[in-house]
DNA sequence: TGTACATCAGTGAACGCGCGTTCACTGATGTAC
DNA sequence: TGTACATCAGTGAACGCGCGTTCACTGATGTAC
C-alpha cells in the first residue's frame, strides 16, 4: 500500500475492507466503527464522510457480499454444465466456497443482524442471490414427474437450509464444536442423499 | 411475583431468566449484564454474588438450554414409538419445538459465541444433547443395508444441519427474510425427502 | 504559467453514554447460648 | 424468649474505558481566469 497524504484516495472501500477483516476475526459483535477507522488508518470521524454510521457501513459490506455471492453462484451455474444436475451441484459447491473464501461477507450477510430490507439495494441484491439458486433448482426439478415434484421455492429452501446449517455448525472454526467430517463432504453427501430422495439420482449410486 | 425485601431469595435464577428474555428480544448483541440486573430488579454489582461476570451468566443460560434440549429430545425419543422411524421423527419435531419455545436458550447456545468448551459442565451438556440425536439416528440407520449405510455421525450431522438451517433462515422472525412455508413443513418435508434418499421411506409415499 | 478561490476529505477535540467491574458498606437472616 | 454475633446478599458510589457521533477546523485538490 503506497504511503498516503492527507487524502486517502479510496477510503470508502478501504473502510469496507477493514470492516470485513474485523468481522471475520472477531465476529459481528467484535466489530466497531472506531476500530474499522483505525485499521484503515483514519480518524473515526472520517467515516462519516462516506457512511451514515456504523450500521450503514456493515450494510455496505453485506451488499458487496450479496453481489459477490450472486456472481459466484451465477458463474458456477453458467459453467456447471452439461446437465441440469451438474449445474445444480456446481451451484451448491459455490455456496460453500463463498462461505469459505469470504467469511467476513458471509457473517455480515447472515449473522450481523442487519435486515435485508434496510435499503432497496440490499433487498434487491439478496433477492438476486436467492433467484440464482431457485432457478437452478427449478430446472432440476423439471426432471421429476410433475405429480411428485415439490415446489421450487421449497426445494431451494431445503438446499439453502442444509448449506447454511453446515456452514454455521461445522464450517466455522468454533473451538470444540468441530466437524467429524470436512464440511464439503458433509454437504455433498447430504445433498446427494436428498437428491436421491427426489429420484434425481439413481437409488444405488 | 411476591414483593421482595432486601434479599431476593432466588436471584441467581432470576438473573438467568432476565438474560434469556433480553437475549430473545434483542439478540445476543443486545444483551448486557447491567440490563439483566435491572430487569431482575437488582444492582449490577449484585450479579457478582452469583456469577463471575457477563460471560459466565450467558454460559449458565446456555447450559440450562442444553439440559432442557436434551430432556425434550430424550422424551420425544422415549415416547415416539412404535418404530425407529417414528421415534426419529419425534426427535426432529422436538428440535424445532425447542427452538420455537425457547428462543433465548437457543440463541445462547448457538449464536452467542460462547464456546462449548468453556467449562466441562457445558461441554458435557452439549455432548449429551448430541448423543440423543445420534442414538436415534444410529438405530434408524440399522434399517439400511450395511453396505449403503452412512456413518451415524454423518447421518445425524445432516439432520442437525438442516434443522439448524431451517431455524436460522426461516424460523426466526427476521423482517424481510420470511419463509415461503411454515418452518415445520419445511423441515418435515426436507427430512422426509432425505430419508427417502436413504431408502428409509418408500419411494412413492 | 500563475494566482484566487471553491470544494472536498480529512483532523482532533469534545460530548454524553452505558458498559463491566471493584469496593467498602449495610441491612437481613440464621444460629448459639 | 431474648440477645450477641457471624454470615450472607444486597446497595450505591465510583472507576476507567471505548463507543458512536458532532463540530469547527484545516490541509489538499481541482478549476476558472
Amino acid at each position: 500500500m503506497p504511503k498516503r497524504g492527507y487524502h486517502h484516495g479510496n477510503l470508502r472501500q478501504a473502510l469496507v475492507d477493514a470492516s470485513l477483516t474485523l468481522i471475520e476475526e472477531r465476529g459481528p459483535t467484535g466489530f466497531t466503527l472506531s476500530e474499522a477507522a483505525k485499521t484503515a488508518g483514519v480518524t473515526p470521524a472520517a467515516v462519516y464522510r462516506h457512511f451514515e454510521g456504523r450500521e450503514d457501513l456493515i450494510a455496505e459490506a453485506a451488499l458487496q457480499g450479496y453481489e459477490i455471492f450472486t456472481e459466484l453462484m451465477q458463474h458456477a451455474y453458467d459453467t456447471g454444465g452439461p446437465s441440469d444436475l451438474s449445474r445444480f451441484g456446481a451451484t451448491g459447491h459455490a455456496y460453500l466456497a463463498f462461505a469459505r473464501k469470504f467469511p467476513g461477507h458471509y457473517i455480515a450477510m447472515f449473522e450481523s443482524g442487519i435486515s435485508v430490507n434496510r435499503t432497496p439495494d440490499l433487498a434487491n441484491a439478496s433477492a438476486q442471490a436467492r433467484a440464482v439458486l431457485e432457478r437452478s433448482a427449478t430446472e432440476l426439478a423439471q426432471h421429476i414427474p410433475a405429480d411428485r415434484r415439490p415446489p421450487a421455492a421449497m426445494f431451494s429452501a431445503h438446499i439453502w437450509a442444509m448449506s447454511h446449517g453446515v456452514v454455521e455448525l461445522f464450517s466455522r472454526g468454533q473451538p470444540g464444536r468441530q466437524s467429524p467430517y470436512p464440511p464439503e463432504d458433509l454437504l455433498e453427501s447430504g445433498i446427494g442423499i436428498y437428491l436421491r430422495g427426489l429420484g434425481l439420482i439413481p437409488q444405488d449410486k
